[in-house]
RNA sequence: GGAGGUAUAGCUCAGUUGGUUUAGAGCGUUUGGUUUACACCCAAAAGGUCAUAGGUUCGAAUCCUAUUAUCUCCACCA
């Protein structure tokens, strides 16, 4: 058998991901063993893989991967979101190149329209995230909007409603005077525009020539004014307490308030106050009472109310009226000024505040619980300095109402119904509304209700997710088995609008679907660990967007370094909650990013390492006959090593360093294992191998494999295959978690030694030019350490065939040709012949000599000192100790060389 | 304006409750290599006053305070 030269990600991991779903690897069913849950936060239904999406989901089936190797019954949950605002904006959009106005459509036309759009272009993302290699199980995917998951949400809504937690209000609004309806915040486009700051004064009522100026850019809204606001501390309007101020134009009076929302360093410290058409006067006005005048109709011309310019466009109505109020002497001046202008994303209207009924959610006792849910432990943050931050958010000085209405129609309808004459009622269906309005003997008919018009916000059905994806809210079988979720992984951005508001909803309602008893035993949060990715950012630390194009292609990345090396890049440059600096280079013509990434390069090189790993063990001709001291240092060795390297990786899973267990991994499998373990066991060129050393040597890699198999499946399958012959369902997938072993310190710091000794003996033949394969003779200053250290099984020879030695003995000369070197705390010499430059020699060694003392004072000092002394625990005195003789030793070895040196 | 994070080698980052760390890894750089597994490789080297200034401690990259830089979230810019 041959196997090529170079690995073949693109087939094996095609050929594996298509094997793992045809045997039902990644299918989950509630049975006897432990459950392992992750529910995906559903992505964009609409989205493609972008790198976010990749760290986050490898980091999912790293875990979901690790825990069903380790025997639990693993599942993790796929699915989308309907995310309205932005499906929306693409279907309308889309329609609108069509010739199709949403306006001109019903509502029933336009879900349509949507609903055949997802289908068409929906879940391409689920696709992508099965050539990374997600372990979903895709029987159970959902979607926030399918007939259950709407049904869940109308559900709770109503019982929210029932349970007095929902109220409908009148708010401030982002309002589109072209579209005719109102933006969501995040439909609304800042940016910052040139125009003119009017400085206009007001005559103070009952004065003949005593003046009040303000500063406004909207001059036209002068006409809806309630009052005028100074800070209470503002010494120079403290006379005008109590008195009134008189609107130029209209002429109509109105008091001068106290605020201290009023900035007294901008413009001249007065502000003129409109409640209908401002966020911040309409919340002044609501604390000073004041009376809300709404100048404007829903085009955003000026209506009755204004008593002047009505049917005129606001933006005439500022340039005419800034130019009446010049005519009467009420402009003091005009200044050229940036602000900030709120545009709308899909007409670019300039965007009016205006007051609206909406439906809000009371959040003060739900953000009690989430807080203390994770304050008293029962869901726990990774990492834990994220606490600060939900805290902060979920303070009851922060905490607003939740605003779940949404002027919007791709989502779930809000499920109000209105009759003509004023009624409401909140109900699932158009029957159980009409029997609460009919109760007290009305006779209202389907005709006459009309169901509210918005929908609910999209994190309304989210939050609900880590139940409903198990139907929970139908049959709560499911949610007995895999509820409490183990893990969420997400980013920290949508904490709040998220994280806390699943939390809030496991509370609200898992207890009851659960039963007492099971509540009481597993909990109502829905997940017990959070673990808060990073966000990805470029080289320049931008945040990765389409827009910029600062984002590689993610399939196109899959594509050239597989889906194990993008992975692997990703992974290994992720600490949790650190933002990820994902360097891809930019094209300097375009400025586009190019789908390259030295991480994914080396993610895949090390692929390629395990594959020639492999190539190389299968190349190796057996024979029956007991191992080498050398073999069995070197099993001895790695067995140890790998106990010790295990523990290390247990000990990051415990705590999400998952980067680090990347890391440790590929330091072990590189360095111990390729580079030093197969190098020792390697036979001669063609010569054969104790049977027993390659089953070892099989052995080991079989754990590897499997220890690497969460961050990078495709190829340790592919190399569990050829390992040994394998029965169908005898898959890397679904191996064993190996376990650990004792491993002795003192014994890996032996081998540590020898291989800097090695190490040494490579660098001093080439700094003298010897060839590594010219064999030279060692020499070793004889005494009791050189004696006790070459003593170990093994170690001589090894360090015999490691280094290309010819021999290595024993030396009590002080003279010696060739060159001397310490390694642990003994004297070599590799000798050849060599003329040496004794002041080169001597500064080198000098240098280390002056090293050495610096590192031996710091230490007489801290064990001079008393109260270390006593105060350091003993084991941590005894380290000082043996540093201190070893060092010393070392400082003798200098010495005396420097002394032979002449 | 409110809040939070980050600052360690040229770059990207580790450094887990302060103590075998006068500090590690990968990439990059330099040097050597046609070693029959791998040049997607092997071997080796150089490179850091741990942002700055104080403090706590027997002991600080690690804890505290201030400063500076930088990033993010929330609110807003009359």
């Amino acid at each position: 058998m041959s196997l090529p030269k170079h690995y073949d990600a693109q087939a094996a991991e095609k050929k594996w991901y298509q094997y793992w779903m045809d045997k039902g690897f990644f299918r989950s069913t509630p049975d006897e063993r432990e459950p392992y849950t992750i529910v995906i936060p559903p992505p964009n239904v609409t989205g493609v893989l972008h790198m976010g999406h990749m760290l986050n989901n490898t980091i999912q089936d790293v875990l979901i991967r690790k825990a069903r190797l380790e025997g639990k019954n693993a599942c993790w949950v796929p699915g989308t979101d309907h995310a309205s605002i932005a499906t929306e904006a693409k279907v309308v959009k889309l329609l609108r190149e069509k010739g199709i106005k949403k306006s001109d459509l019903s509502r029933e036309e336009f879900m349509q329209h949507a609903f055949a759009w997802k289908d068409k272009y929906g879940g391409i993302i689920l696709e992508q995230l099965q050539t990374l290699g997600a372990s979903c199980d895709w029987e159970r995917t959902r979607f926030t909007m399918e007939p259950k998951l709407s049904k869940a949400v109308i559900k709770v809504f109503v019982d929210l409603y029932n349970k007095g937690h929902i109220y409908r209000g009148l708010r401030m609004t982002n309002w589109d005077p072209v579209a005719k309806t109102v933006l969501s915040n995040e439909e609304v486009i800042y940016t910052n525009e040139n125009s003119k700051l009017y400085h206009v004064r007001y005559r103070i009522a009952g004065t003949e020539n005593e003046w009040l100026t303000i500063a406004t850019t909207r001059p036209e809204t002068i006409l809806g004014d309630s009052a005028i606001a100074v800070h209470p501390e503002d010494e120079r309007y403290a006379h005008l307490a109590g008195k009134k101020a008189i609107v130029p134009l209209v002429g109509r009076e109105i008091p001068i308030i106290f605020d201290k929302y009023v900035d007294m360093e901008f413009g001249t410290g007065a502000l003129k106050v409109t409640p209908a058409h401002d966020m911040n006067d309409n919340e002044i006005g609501e604390r000073h009472n004041l009376k809300v005048i709404d100048i404007l109709d829903d085009s955003g011309a000026l209506n009755e109310a204004a008593q002047f310019y009505v049917g005129m466009d606001r933006a005439v109505a500022r340039k005419q009226s800034a130019k009446d109020l010049k005519a009467q002497g009420h402009i003091v001046k005009i200044e050229n000024y940036t602000n900030n202008v709120g545009r709308s994303e899909r007409t670019n209207a300039v965007v009016e505040p205006k007051l609206t009924e909406q439906w809000f959610l009371k959040m003060d006792t739900f953000a009690a619980t989430a807080l203390a849910a994770v304050e008293n432990g029962e869901v726990d943050f990774f990492p834990p300095q994220m606490l600060n931050m939900y805290r902060n958010w979920l303070t009851p000085d922060n905490v607003r109402d939740w605003c779940v209405s949404r002027q919007l129609w791709w989502g779930q309808q809000i499920p109000a119904y209105y009759t003509a004459d004023g009624k409401m009622a909140v109900a699932e269906t158009q029957e159980e509304a009409l029997a609460i309005l009919n109760k007290d003997g009305g006779s209202y008919t389907a005709e006459d209700l009309k169901q509210d018009e918005d929908a609910v916000d999209t994190w309304f059905s989210s939050w609900l997710w880590p139940m409903a994806v198990f139907d929970a809210f139908e049959d709560p079988t499911e949610l007995k088995y895999y509820y409490p979720t183990n893990v969420l992984v997400t980013g920290w951005d949508i904490m709040f609008f998220w994280v806390a508001r699943m939390i809030m909803a496991g509370y609200e309602w898992s207890g009851d679907l659960l039963g007492p008893e099971l509540a009481k035993e597993k909990g109502v949060h829905p997940f017990k660990d959070v673990y808060f990715t990073g966000m990805v950012r470029d080289n320049k630390r931008r945040k990765m967007s389409k827009s910029l194009g600062n984002s590689p292609d993610s399939m196109e990345l899959m594509k050239k370094y597989g889906a194990d090396g993008v992975r692997y890049g990703i992974l290994s440059c992720s600490a949790a909650g650190n933002d990820v600096i994902f360097d891809a280079p930019f094209d300097k013509k375009s400025g586009k990013s190019l789908s390259e990434s030295k991480l994914c390069e080396t993610g895949r090189n090390f692929s390629n390492k395990l594959w020639n790993a492999l190539r190389l063990i299968k190349g190796w001709p057996t024979k029956d006959s007991p191992p080498s001291t050398v073999n069995r240092l070197a099993v001895k060795w790695l067995d140890q090593k790998f106990n010790e390297t295990l523990e290390s990786i247990e000990q990051s899973f415990k705590t999400y360093r998952l980067s680090e267990a990347v890391k440790t991994l590929y330091n072990f499998i590189w360095g111990d294992f390729c580079s030093w373990y197969l190098e020792m066991v390697k036979p001669d060129y063609q010569q054969p191998i104790e049977e027993t050393t390659l089953e070892h040597t099989i052995n080991f890699f079989e754990k590897l494999m499997t220890l690497l198999h969460p961050f990078m499946p495709h190829i340790t399958e592919e190399i569990w295959s050829h390992l040994r012959e394998r029965e169908e369902m005898d898959r890397c997938t679904n191996s064993t978690w190996p376990t650990g072993g004792e491993y002795d310190e003192g014994f890996l710091y032996k081998v540590e030694t020898m291989k800097s000794l090695i190490a040494s003996t490579r660098d001093i033949r080439k700094r003298n030019q010897l060839k590594d394969k010219e064999t030279l003779d060692l020499a070793v200053q004889d005494g009791e350490g050189a004696r006790i250290f070459l003593a170990e099984m093994g170690m001589a020879e090894t360090i015999v065939k490691m280094a290309y030695l010819s021999s290595l003995t024993y030396t009590t000369e002080a003279d010696h040709e060739g060159q001397g070197f310490i390694a642990g705390t003994e004297q070599y010499y590799l000798l050849f012949e060599k003329t040496i430059d004794v002041a080169a020699e001597r500064e080198k060694l000098e240098k280390e000599l002056n090293r050495l003392k610096g590192f031996i004072k710091g230490i007489e000092k801290k064990l001079s000192n008393e109260r270390f002394v006593a105060g350091a625990p003993a084991a941590v005195v005894e380290k000082e100790r043996k540093k201190l003789s070893d060092g010393k030793a070392k400082i003798e070895l200098i010495e005396n060389e420097l002394f032979n040196l002449k």
